[in-house]
RNA sequence: GGCCCGUUCGUCUAUCGGUUAGGACAUCUGGUUUUCAACCAGGAAAGAGGGGUUCGACUCCCCUACGGGCUGCCA
């Protein structure tokens, strides 16, 4: 049988699920969902001082967010210690590690001098061929036999083949001296027991990959795909920073972009399937794949960002975009809406997608059918309700008292009132787009008076008059 | 310092030795318009620099520059 593909985002929870970590987790996620395979999520939490459960769940809920759903249970590196200090041993036993009685202090002192003389900073283990003998009764690390000659390639899919020679390879830590594995045996022994078989990561990992790859080939087990994926970078170019853009997804979301825009955008951004810029989550995951993963970092382009996220607001579907922005309500502490906001809103859905590419948009051309009477009008709209508009607003309210409310009948009148008076339709529609809405920026007159009805827009006129 | 990775319009990218170097966002001009958004037509805009290889290089090789990463008993 082929094996089924195994992917995994290994987050550490020293803070939120940054914009970088949200696409690695994507392109995981993509790779493994479109090829029937498995996705699975483990937390780093092996540093004790600076993960936190707090930042675990924001992680959690970032993920969720942007729709990354996981199988099986979240694993915790932390709780399997025991597993890897097993690894550990096991290799020791082999003749594979040693037991090294070095002291943190000496190797400073060696690097220094190392340091200071131009040579390389390369720690050699004067334990590593000592005889079990002459071990002092004092604690140690337990270092792996690195080997001292060849070339180790870490076949890279997005990197091609990366040739490391072995000589530059210490024989690193494995465990700690108080018994705690470190990373390096943690990721390994971890991706191996999950049955990871294609690892794709920063590329912040790159040469980590060959000293991995020394405990891999050590325990005899296969290796994954590897896939080292190039940061992200801010706008500016530079690395990214709280100062620009390294937000949290949650920010993102505060800032109300769409999941499915965020997806596309994040996938674009860095993989290319030919010229294709917008797509479906079903095309993605289709078309995902490892070949198109680009080597250079990309920066972050707000602007785009918001032109993917207007046109998939455009592309939703009325009743999945209602409960999205209620959702997006609910997370930036608005009220909830009423059944007649609802009912409203559903209704004058086909008219706002089409004009916002953020939920704060959408929700401000929304703002005829969420506000109530009397409509307060903000500056920009009170200025288009002079008496002279007001007076031709109420000239026209006894044609809406008698129309039948169509969009074609609505229509005809307006545009026959204005022709009547020999003005142009725009001197009308502005006063009352104002009248209804109480803002500049609105769907289209005929399509708020529809959907908030003959009563509603009489009322609202009315009020607007005096 | 050593080693590793990267470099096409402002930005994201296509190209996988032969193209007037294409698309998208942004930008500019014109049009449409009921505000906003959108839409239509058009414009400007790129192979870091230098050497090779080749009949022919954005594409392959080398050097330089610039950017990034690793070099921990951090992850």
């Amino acid at each position: 049988m082929t094996s089924q593909i195994v992917t995994r985002f290994a987050p550490s929870p020293t803070g939120y699920l940054h914009i970088g970590g949200a696409r690695t987790a994507l392109f995981n996620w993509l790779y493994a969902r479109g090829q029937g395979g498995k996705f699975l999520l483990r937390i780093e939490d092996t540093d004790r001082a600076r993960s936190t459960p707090e930042a675990t769940e924001a992680i959690l809920k970032g993920l969720t967010w942007l729709g990354l759903d996981w199988d099986g249970d979240v694993v915790s590196q932390f709780d399997r210690a025991p597993r890897h200090a097993e690894v550990a041993y096991a290799l020791l036993s082999a003749g594979k590690a040693y037991k090294c009685f070095s002291t943190q202090d000496e190797i400073q002192a060696f690097r220094d001098a190392a340091e200071a003389a131009k040579a390389s900073t390369l720690f050699r283990s004067p334990w590593r061929d000592a005889d079990p003998a002459t071990h002092p009764d004092a604690p140690y690390v337990i270092r792996i036999k690195a080997p001292l000659t060849g070339e180790t390639v870490i076949r890279d899919k997005v990197q091609g083949d990366v040739v490391i020679k072995n000589a530059q390879l210490d024989d690193m830590v494995m465990l700690r001296s108080d018994g705690t594995p470190v990373y390096m045996l943690a990721v390994v022994v971890d991706d191996h027991d999950m049955g990871v078989t294609h690892v794709i990561r920063g590329d912040d990992h790159l040469n980590n990959a060959a000293r991995q790859m020394m405990i891999y080939e050590a325990m005899g087990w296969d290796v994954p795909v590897w896939s080292h994926i190039p940061l992200i970078h801010g706008p500016d170019g530079k690395k990214l920073s709280k100062r620009h853009g390294a937000l949290g997804v949650e920010e993102y979301q505060a800032m109300g972009y769409p999941a499915a825009g965020m997806r596309n955008y994040l996938t674009r951004l860095g993989w290319s399937h030919g010229d294709d810029e917008f797509f479906t989550d079903a095309q993605a995951l289709e078309w995902f794949n490892l070949e198109g993963i680009g080597r250079a970092p990309a920066r972050l382009d707000f602007k785009k960002l918001e032109h993917v996220c207007g046109q998939h607001i455009a592309a939703g579907e009325n009743a999945a975009l209602l409960h999205e922005l209620a959702a997006f309500g609910q997370a930036t502490g608005m009220p909830a809406f009423t059944d007649l906001q609802k009912n409203r809103l559903f209704e004058a859905m086909p008219h706002l997608k089409e004009r916002a590419k953020t939920f704060p948009e959408l929700l401000e051309k929304a703002h005829f059918a969420l506000a109530e009477r009397p409509i307060v009008p903000e500056e920009k709209a009170a200025a288009l309700l002079d008496d002279v508009s007001r007076g031709i607003l109420k000239e026209l309210t006894p044609q809406l008292q008698t129309a039948s409310w169509t969009r074609d009948d609505l229509e005809t009148i307006a545009n026959r009132f204005a022709e009547g008076r020999e003005m142009k339709f725009a001197r009308l529609a502005g006063p009352l787009r104002a009248a209804l809405a109480g803002k500049t920026a609105t769907p289209s007159v005929f399509d708020m008076m529809l959907v908030l009805g003959r009563d509603e827009t009489l009322a609202r006129l009315s009020d607007a008059t005096g």
